[in-house]
DNA sequence: CTGAAAGCGCTTACAG
DNA sequence: CTGAAAGCGCTTACAG
């Protein structure tokens, strides 16, 4: 199917009574040709609906017109508007976007990359749960990541050439914990996520800005961080009791929008009434957060998106192969709604 | 990049002194080759780091091993979840995704398949925005519809010959309102998506659902139906007021995720408290639903999509090239909470 | 402006 | 078991 049936170029050409090479011309608008034989083509591979092979395109031109999408969890919303605005700003520049969802896992991403450079994609777009380029084998590094373009976002590796698109991790965590400080807390938590005991640098980033605000209150060094694995359901519930259990928690930062929901349920079970026994602030502003009121630190995701698809064809289709690094850092919103309050011991 | 510098199956060839044939067999594991040669072979390859060239395995193969997924809205959690699980499904069956969101537009839609067609991927899996095959361009049924393999999910299009993977729309809206019903609520309203005035089949039946329910309880024939395109926000904010000023609504249904949030929001600014003064179920479990308690129907996202790789791919690699129509109905699941409320004058 | 030939990097018959 | 040749469907020099 699709296959074997297909019409080629050739019976195009055929068809139109011209060489294979003056069909292909007149096809994808290369080359010089008369605007008399181009119009006998144009209408021949219409009359045999013919659609031109990319593959075969793609072969001669060495080049794919797909850009790969790497993330470690599509299902996070926050990668879903991402990944929603690199395939509309991709297709409006004529790229197609391959895409692999690497559930956090190393190896996984490893397997991905090596398939997608296979495929011989134009470029990558990178969401890595690498933190350093020492962690990659150096098979990989030799052969994908110094062969191909790459962006990273959200997440950076460090001491590769790479630009990278980010948010302003460290700086919203330092204002919202301080914006919490300022409300008169003292005992605040911040729950981020991990996968295998590994956590991202984005999260590391909110946890070290958090306690630069803490610090600076004369709160101590070290604040009050856990990190689960919100896929693991039973472990987090567990976790998260225990945090409330053994530990006085006045407010509660979450760094990553896959958890608020079980918090949520678990501060219900515990009849803790937001924001009257337990404050709240969350990452990544989700559709109910209006509703609850919750306060929200808003991510650029489609800024992000369209940033990095933009970055990565300039250098796709730029004439040298210069590689430089560069980091861009892009402003999130703190949406301050009535999750957080005053308080009274 | 990634091109010039690329190593291909010659220079392995000639490093381990075989033919480009005999390496293509190491390699690819086709054909007899002495395990001595094919040793020889796999040293020098790894030695080079050589990535074989799946754009030219692809090209004389005649099999890309890349699926392509087009769906109207990704930033759906229902999508994002169906996608996700078509992603892992098809990895482990070592098929590649290719992505497409046509926001709910006919027209790219069209775009988007000619475009995969051309890029021969190995099959289709659709969620449409057209429900009848008169409504598609002959050319583009007669040279990708019929040439390629399908798998439709949650939407069908009638009077093709394609597996259609759906969830029960018609069965739980039915019950769903039967429900309410048995709360003793007679005004129930239904909310629905639309984009560009155009309604989805989805919404469709689970409107014919809600209405033989009404039907069934003596509660008239047409119910009171509206559909918004949820983008439009103000638009949406409007017909929602217009919905709850000129109308008698004891109970809503929601029949699309994206709309929930919005709606929420206008509940919560006319002071009307879920479900003392007005009663909500939707469609789509979504995160917060239990913390808020909404009742909800939960779709079976995880199966569709494994179900739909599955069929797609048994499609592919089948001998024949039969097509026969066959739809699948997956259950969903009614998840009670508190949402809705015995209904008291 | 047009055509014949070569070639992109593989795999598939065909010999040996 | 191994190699030389042909070919997948295009595009790119090279002639004319």
């Amino acid at each position: 199917m699709g296959k074997e049936g297909s019409i080629t170029i050739k019976e195009v050409a055929k068809k139109a009574g011209v060489s294979v090479a003056t069909a292909g011309r007149a096809m994808g608008n290369y080359g010089r040709i008369s605007e008399e034989t181009r119009q006998r083509v144009l209408k021949a591979a219409e009359e045999l609906d013919y659609v031109p092979n990319k593959l075969a395109q793609s072969m001669r031109s060495r080049s794919t017109k797909t850009i790969a999408v790497v993330v470690p969890d599509i299902q996070n919303n926050f990668f879903g508007a991402i990944v929603a605005a690199m395939e509309q700003r991709a297709r409006e520049k004529g790229y197609a976007i391959l895409i692999c969802n690497t559930n956090e896992k190393r190896e996984l991403e490893l397997d991905c990359l090596e398939m997608l450079a296979s495929k011989q994609v134009d470029g990558i777009l990178l969401a890595s749960t690498f933190v350093d380029k020492s962690e990659i084998p150096g098979r990989y590094v030799k052969s994908i990541f110094y062969k191909f373009p790459f962006v990273l976002f959200d997440r950076k590796i460090n001491d590769f050439p790479f630009v990278s698109i980010l948010s302003d991790n460290y700086n919203m965590a330092y204002r919202v914990t301080k914006y919490i400080i300022g409300l008169g807390h003292t005992d605040i938590a911040t729950i981020g996520s991990e996968k295998e005991h590994v956590v991202s640098n984005t999260v590391k980033e909110r946890e070290a800005g958090y306690r630069a605000a803490l610090r600076e209150a004369g709160l101590g060094h070290d604040g009050l961080s856990i990190n689960v694995d919100w896929k693991e359901q039973r472990e987090t519930e567990k976790r998260l009791n225990i945090l409330l259990d053994y530990h006085k928690v006045s407010a509660i930062i979450v760094f990553n929008n896959s958890i608020i929901g079980e918090l949520l349920n678990i501060l219900n079970k515990r009849k803790l009434i937001i924001p009257d026994n337990i404050s709240i602030a969350t990452w990544d502003d989700e559709e109910y957060d209006e509703f609850l009121k919750i306060t929200a630190v808003k991510q650029p995701c489609k800024k992000m998106g369209e940033l990095a698809v933009d970055s990565l064809i300039e250098r796709i289709e730029a004439d040298d192969d210069r590689m430089e690094e560069l980091t861009i850092t892009l402003n999130s919103t703190l949406i301050q709604r009535e999750s957080c309050k005053i308080y009274r011991a």
